[in-house]
DNA sequence: TTTTGAGTTGTTCGA
DNA sequence: GTCGAACAACTCAAA
């Protein structure tokens, strides 16, 4: 054929792009297009810093095209409408996309196709999500079975080469990339370092990952979260780093390390087929006889435990990481995410959505999934009794306060010993290192172990069902 | 069909 | 301070 449309959506990449392949390997021209819905950019869902986020990419993405002869069609409109003008301007016979399993990509796309040659390509998953089933053909919904089914398909192989040349039509208008918000976030996760950042992590850090993850006050993690969430790496990329990782780790907690990140890309797949197979955990919880925990909901607290003033300092710290920069560390995600649920017993979906308008890696399967798990709704859920202690969790993987106080200055000259708990400080303490307990730094907004006792209670619902 | 082993990330209590 | 058990059964996956 001679046209076709590469539609652009969670691929914002050059590089192992097997949409944009198989449209290179159909057609003479391709013409990229991505497409701006305005009901998505207003939805509460949608995240000002992600769009911030998704912007400066999606301008990276246009330079990266600006190379290589071709450029980028933004439009705004439903994707149907400004497809099927675009399909009339050009001339293109087939539009081509990466598959996207949530419900509302899914619908969407088959809104496209009911009218428009769409022919959909996988990418955004090593393995999608109808090809880890269980011998009958039923999806799992416990992860180690899964990522048992998930190793043993094929590992992917090498992933393709970014194209040399894009050849596209000429002349299509499309709008200019709206500017991203000057708060500078997309600054801690340029575009441009994402392919680096992979190969850094997965030649060093990764081989200490299985213990250092878990450090908040460490830059363990790999972070590259926000790269996976758009697609500006691949998830093939990703685990084809992991298998080199692993022919070069030299000893056996090496290896671990390895195997650690790969199982947590695993996760990432096993979340996305749960939402692809399980939509209605969108809505409530996955196991039915936790669907009616009596919540508290107090707004009030709900409002503290958002602006990081709830007198835990981990807790705290996790949530102004967030509302400052857009990413929280993993640990600290479940800390505040348990404290939420259990101490304050506020419903796991006020959270989740707090979480998605934050979150510059905010995605609705990895979130949910996540938000299930803490709140032990979910599939594979930690028990109900696994309620986090802020205090023992601050001390384990934050022992020196070093993220505490990163995050909560209030809290800067307060000692190690202190810095969980700084309300044990006495007035001449507090005094002393210039942090009065309720003036400079709020007091605990509820006493973690009345608190925990309460959760304990009242998940004892689902014996009454 | 039945049986069996296992299940991300914790905390608390008592010896 | 350290250690093991209890926390609660239940469901899933696989033999």
């Amino acid at each position: 054929m001679d046209t076709a449309i590469w539609w652009v959506r969670r691929d914002l990449r050059l590089g192992d792009n097997q949409a944009l392949a198989e449209a290179l390997l159909r057609a003479r021209h391709i013409l990229p297009v991505f497409v701006l819905d305005p009901q998505v950019v207003a939805s509460p869902w949608a995240g000002e810093k992600r769009l911030g986020f998704l912007f400066a990419a999606l301008r990276s993405l246009e330079a990266d095209l600006h190379s290589r002869g071709s450029y980028l069609v933004l439009r705004r409109g439903k994707p149907e409408q400004v497809l099927a003008g675009l399909i009339q301007e050009t001339g293109a016979e087939r539009i081509f996309a990466e598959a996207d399993h949530s419900p509302y990509a899914r619908h969407r796309d088959e809104q496209v196709a009911r009218s428009l040659p769409l022919s959909l390509v996988d990418g955004l998953t090593v393995n999608p999500p109808h090809a880890v089933l269980k011998p009958d053909g039923a999806p799992y919904t416990v992860f180690t079975p899964f990522s048992r089914a998930w190793r043993s398909l094929p590992f992917p192989g090498r992933p393709l080469e970014a194209p040399r040349e894009i050849p596209a039509p000429a002349g299509i208008p499309g709008e200019n990339i709206p500017d991203a918000p000057k708060h500078g976030l997309a600054d801690m996760f340029p575009t441009s370092e994402a392919v680096r950042r992979l190969e850094r992590f997965s030649k060093e850090k990764i081989f200490q990952y299985a213990e250092s993850r878990n450090r908040m006050d460490l830059d363990g993690t790999s972070a590259l979260s926000p790269y996976l969430r758009f697609g500006i790496l691949s998830a093939r990329q990703a685990a084809w780093a992991a298998q080199e990782a692993e022919f070069f780790a030299p000893d056996p907690t090496s290896r671990q390390g390895v195997e650690t990140w790969l199982n947590e890309l695993i996760w990432r797949e096993f979340y996305i087929a749960i939402l692809y197979h399980f939509p209605n955990v969108r809505m409530e919880s996955f196991r039915a006889e936790l669907r009616n925990i009596p919540w508290r909901n107090d707004p009030a607290e709900f409002e503290a435990w958002k602006e990081g003033r709830t007198g835990y300092p981990v807790v705290d710290a996790a949530m102004r990481q967030l509302s400052q920069t857009g990413w929280m560390h993993n640990r600290a995600r479940m800390i505040a995410a348990s404290f939420l649920v259990k101490d304050l017993l506020i419903d796991w979906r006020w959270g989740e959505k707090h979480f998605m308008q934050h979150l510059l890696d905010g995605d609705p399967a990895a979130n949910n999934g996540g938000w299930q798990w803490t709140a032990g709704t979910g599939t594979d859920a930690a028990p109900y009794f696994r309620v986090f202690n802020p205090v023992l969790q601050g001390r384990k993987f934050d022992p020196l306060g070093v993220y505490v106080k990163h995050y909560v200055p209030e809290l800067a000259n307060v000692p190690d010993e202190y810095v969980h708990e700084p309300w044990k400080m006495s007035i001449e303490q507090q005094r002393q290192f210039r942090c009065m307990i309720g003036v400079d730094y709020p007091a605990p907004i509820v006493e973690h172990v009345v608190a925990r006792a309460r959760a304990l209670d009242a998940y004892k619902v689902k014996e009454k069902v």
